[in-house]
DNA sequence: CTAATAGTGTCTCTGAGACACTATTTG
DNA sequence: CAAATAGTGTCTCAGAGACACTATTAG
């Protein structure tokens, strides 16, 4: 690989290493985004690559520091490498993608809904871009596995989960098709949930290893 | 995003940026990869960012000058970034994913076999991850398109189309369920291949934007 | 009781896979 | 003719989606 034969890295100027990071989340039958203020307008949390940093420490920093955010996994979007994307020079960045629950996000933050697809309000940037490549990796994540990201806790109603679905895939299901569908990768806790005017629902686990099957991949992408 | 307020970048050290690319192809009813010799052994085709170049350029320049192969498509596989993953420093990689018909290599490209998913001889760096990445990136894309890399011209057979597809998934398809999941997706040219022994064979093109069902990638993934 | 939500039995109809048949070529 | 490969008609059975019914709570 890489370059002439020698053991000495080639001396080339090198591009500065962003890491930008899509935070999802799901609020009032919508999906959002997380954003920040930033001096070039509305746009995702960003910061450069430290020193021997890997990427996902990087993402995990500057959610921590610009927006308090606390993210359990990150998973790389796409590498934006236009030479001109940054008029502050030559800035490569690793678009990275998360989905956090609403209630865990710190009061303050500010969020842009996702409509069709796209943020709601343009972003600085090709960060738009970066979000709309991340809710097509969030749709095929959760199409593998049951919500993969814990935007539920460990246990939740398939109501609930099947609202949430909804929102991720922005689809209606019919809720005894859905049930089938995602039943098999679940198990049944005997307890159930606090009833709301109704019978009460029965709480759920993820199974663990379990993916869901390539027909259940279908029905959510209607 | 990224960092501070000013118009300035950072003074950070900054990372050498590298291309490596799994180039794919199938030849003998397997999966092989390309590699070339490398002062650390047998590696992916890599090369360093020049400067302002874009990911896909170097992707290119590094096959046509070190392989000399000209592929038409490169897909982002992943940014791998372990700090000490090369030791002649800090040195990220962008794995691309490429593939091209075994005839358009030229003769003296080393080729690697590539069985139970992974390389038969171990790589050098993280290669051999990058390997694994790219296949499954091009099962991806061959399970919603057919032969998205042109791996058959533009016109070709069913029984062609299904050996390629039995080769990429590592399985075997029915002919006649193989033939009833692909056609919707395929034009027929009323033109025939010559005979080998038996009824000749009707030519198919792709169907322009067609995809197939998610319905195929039950079959494919069996 | 009614209202409201949870969960399931079952019917229908599509369509995937299997099998066998027909079609078209070479020798 | 036989042999070989291409392509299709059709049968069966699983299962997806729809509908309606039962189940369990609150009031």
């Amino acid at each position: 690989m890489t370059e002439g034969a020698g053991t000495t890295l080639t001396d080339y100027p090198r591009p500065s290493v962003a890491v930008d990071v899509a935070v999802l989340t799901v609020h009032e039958s919508a999906l959002f985004v997380v954003t920040v203020d930033s001096p070039r307008g509305l746009a995702l949390p960003g910061t450069f690559l430290h020193p021997g940093e890997r990427l996902s420490d990087a993402a995990h920093r500057v959610l921590q520091s610009k927006a308090g955010i606390t993210a359990l996994q990150f998973h790389q979007i796409g590498m934006f490498d236009a030479p001109d994307r940054d008029d502050r020079g030559w800035v490569l960045s690793m678009a990275h993608g998360a989905a956090v629950p609403y209630g865990s996000l710190p009061i303050g933050v500010k969020v842009v809904r996702i409509e069709d697809d796209r943020p709601s309000q343009p972003l600085s940037f090709d960060h738009s871009d970066m979000v709309v490549l991340a809710v097509e990796d969030l749709r095929r994540r959760y199409a593998s596995n049951i919500d993969p990201s814990l935007l539920l806790g460990e246990e939740f109603t398939l109501l609930e989960l099947k609202q949430l679905y909804e929102v991720v895939f922005g689809n209606r299901f019919p809720k005894d098709t859905f049930r089938r569908h995602v039943s098999p990768a679940l198990d049944g806790t005997g307890a159930t949930s606090v009833a709301a005017g109704g019978r009460p629902a029965e709480l759920y686990r993820r199974k663990v290893g379990a993916v869901l099957p390539e027909t259940a991949s279908a029905l959510l992408r209607s």
